[in-house]
DNA sequence: ACTATTTTTTTCGAGCCTCGAATTAAATGG
DNA sequence: CCATTTAATTCGAGGCTCGAAAAAAATAGT
């Protein structure tokens, strides 16, 4: 239950629904924002030129699109681009990428470069991210939006409140502060976040039909990870950051996983489970992780020219999978499934078993009625759903700042 | 976020907030109100006279406990308990249980009858219901308030919406509805829940200090249940009622439970799979479904003497509970647990499996550091968390019926 | 060219609601 | 019996939303 009991909540309360709309839709009438909240005409007018004078939103001239209609023309409104920027981050084994947007959500510059997370120091981490943003706004013109966040995604565990990588199988170090670092080299919020969570929260946002308020991403790639949106909020955990789908237990006793325990479902279906088992080597051999997407490129083949333990290798991943989303349908109901990562390229050959793992588990459910589709390029839903989260963070602030309404009376006639 | 926009809707949530406090402190003052909720005193003033006209509160004369203070004293207030009415029950394998409230809390009626659930067709489970229900009011003196809602607790499936019983071990009918005969019968309110699901709620209010917003009650008893609440609300399902953690995943093609798969938790640890176990029936045998308590007692004498195969029954049950328990745990961090039911009276015999178990699937968590608890008899709670969501609810119905604000002008002097 | 019509947006007054200040109420202490 | 202290109520100010009325900005028709 939100906590609000002065009346200018509800001004804060109305002010967060039409930057919403706004937020959704790119050009939208005054008339259209009333009726998408139900607010009056009148109210809307009174904020939306409160927003105006904070130049939160702009009004756009002209450019009016579709066809004359009789009556005084609708005058449509947008978020003001140059309002703020934001910056979004992705650090990942070999690379590091910087996004800015402004507020109206379009990416302004852009940096891709390469980065060795394994041998880098942990104070290579935060030191790299603050050099390749700030080169990144260097690039942009003078008349640009002032910087007011820094959202960052990466793989592994984070901390709720997105101060720190707790652990990330991109580095030996733990505990790595991110937020400290970048607040006080740009003087904005930031926050870093698990990777998976953004790539929900991306999906949610691209396809709000198919990927409503509940469904899951699952990271298929060295590692096994999950974002799971539930009611419409994403699941994080109590103190850490992510729904460590890759380490419930599929096995007791079972396969070694490189997190040292036995019978995680990674252990099962990351790339190093799948190359283990396709060459041979033994449930309990070490995991390797330095596996090139080659060799896994080498291990469909096989599959496709029949090769049992390459066969074998995937069908094992995919009960794994099935199994632990079965397990999780139990828990809260079917929903739909997102699989990103390379590691969908073989999905061809998980598919059955998969859907063999849910079914069998679960005979409510069958198991070819779960929707399940690939997105095999994570990088770009990472990022996005580190922008869109910005942005959300922005709108929230900017709702609750309302300032005292002061009208101002001058003398002049 | 809540939909609000008119300023009654202000009005609304802060009479939410001040029957919230009345529900949780039985005698409180304006002031202690107005301290609480950070409402002024005037606002507080306004509401209480408002609810006061309403007959929903009572102001409590004199029996001033405590010191007596210089000053004027302040003036308890409390819920009303003629305000209303509400009937809680709890259906079961062998007995009928309801107990009527007022709304203050207080029992004022309860009646705990004989009922072979098996042996009912599936219209008796309401009609059962209703002449017990009906027998219970029956009871009350003519000056008691009027009956608003009826909340029933029991085990298995229900749909999200408290409707019907989709599933339940103690009946082989399915979709048996109970919501429409309940409100036809009586005109008021009714839904049908989970039994976990009231027992976490209880635990909740019991004791928010241990049982906070981060928190299990796991139920052991022929089959295995769970209440999850995180951040303060329940975990249900999509489309049903419960988190069916019994039937989680625990070993693939492992033991046979009584929901046909194998592998289950249940199926190593409710009272069908540590019986089978322990008499070495074997894990492929078909569970039996009426294991006296005597029985259970039995083996647990058995382990008591040292008896190898009852020694192993507990062990594989903690370990297959342990298990369920460091997945949830995965996925959401540690949390408390609340062990509950006529299962709990072999902890001692389980403790050292689950424990071991918890810790070595994930070694972030000392295993011996999870709060533990332990409730042997879970009636009581079942009820009690009926009683208190049939007591919020209509809190909730009373802050949202804010009838116009009219003040009466009389033409008398 | 000019007026009627249509549609959107703004303005204005009424009605709620909360709050702080002032007032009233109800007790104790000397 | 009056001063003091504390609690509760009353009253006016200010903020917010809403509906109605007015203003604004276009087209349609003569």
């Amino acid at each position: 239950m939100v906590d609000f009991g002065r009346s200018d909540d509800v001004r804060k309360s109305n002010r967060r629904r039409i930057l919403s709309v706004l937020r959704h839709h790119a050009k939208v009438s005054r008339k259209h924002i009333s009726q998408e909240t139900g607010l009056s005409a009148s109210t809307v007018s009174a904020i939306t030129s409160e927003l105006l004078d904070e130049a939160v939103i702009v009004s756009l001239q002209g450019a009016e699109d579709g066809a004359l209609r009789r009556g005084r023309p609708q005058v449509r409104l947008s978020l003001n681009p140059n309002a703020a920027l934001v910056a979004s981050a992705v650090q990942q084994l070999d690379r590091i990428a910087v996004t800015v947007c402004d507020y109206a959500g379009k990416t302004v510059a852009e940096i891709d470069r390469p980065f060795k997370a394994r041998e880098a120091g942990p104070e290579e981490f935060p030191r790299t991210l603050i050099e390749t943003i700030s080169d990144a706004l260097a690039t942009l013109p003078p008349g640009a939006g002032q910087l007011e966040r820094i959202e960052l995604g990466v793989q592994g565990i984070t901390d709720v409140e997105g101060t720190a990588m707790l652990w990330s199988p991109i580095t030996r170090y733990r505990n790595i502060g991110m937020k400290e670092a970048l607040e006080d080299a740009f003087g904005v919020p930031a926050r870093v976040s698990n990777d998976c969570c953004m790539i929900a929260l991306a999906l949610h946002w691209r396809d709000p039909e198919r990927f409503a308020d509940n469904f899951a991403a699952v990271l298929l790639s060295h590692g096994i990870g999950m974002g799971l949106m539930l009611n419409g909020e994403l699941v994080t955990g109590i103190r850490s950051s992510a729904t460590e789908f890759g380490h419930l237990s599929h096995m007791p006793r079972g396969a070694l996983c490189r997190c040292g325990r036995s019978g995680c479902i990674e252990a099962y279906a990351g790339d190093y489970a799948i190359y283990r088992r396709a060459t041979n080597a033994g449930s309990e051999s070490a995991p390797r992780n330095d596996i090139a997407q080659a060799e896994m490129s080498g291990i469909m083949e096989a599959a496709k020219n029949g090769d049992a333990d390459s066969i074998a290798a995937f069908a094992e991943a995919g009960e794994a999978l099935g199994t632990g989303l079965a397990n999780m349908f139990a828990l809260v109901d079917p929903f739909p499934v997102a699989l990103v990562g390379h590691g969908t390229r073989a999905y061809g050959f998980i598919e059955g078993s998969l859907r063999r793992a849910i079914g069998d588990i679960n005979p409510y459910v069958s198991g070819s009625g779960i929707e399940i589709s690939c997105f095999p390029d994570e990088k770009p839903l990472i990022m996005e759903g580190c922008t869109i989260t910005a942005l959300l963070e922005l709108d929230e602030e900017i709702a609750r700042s309302t300032a005292p309404h002061q009208k101002i009376f001058t003398d002049a006639v």
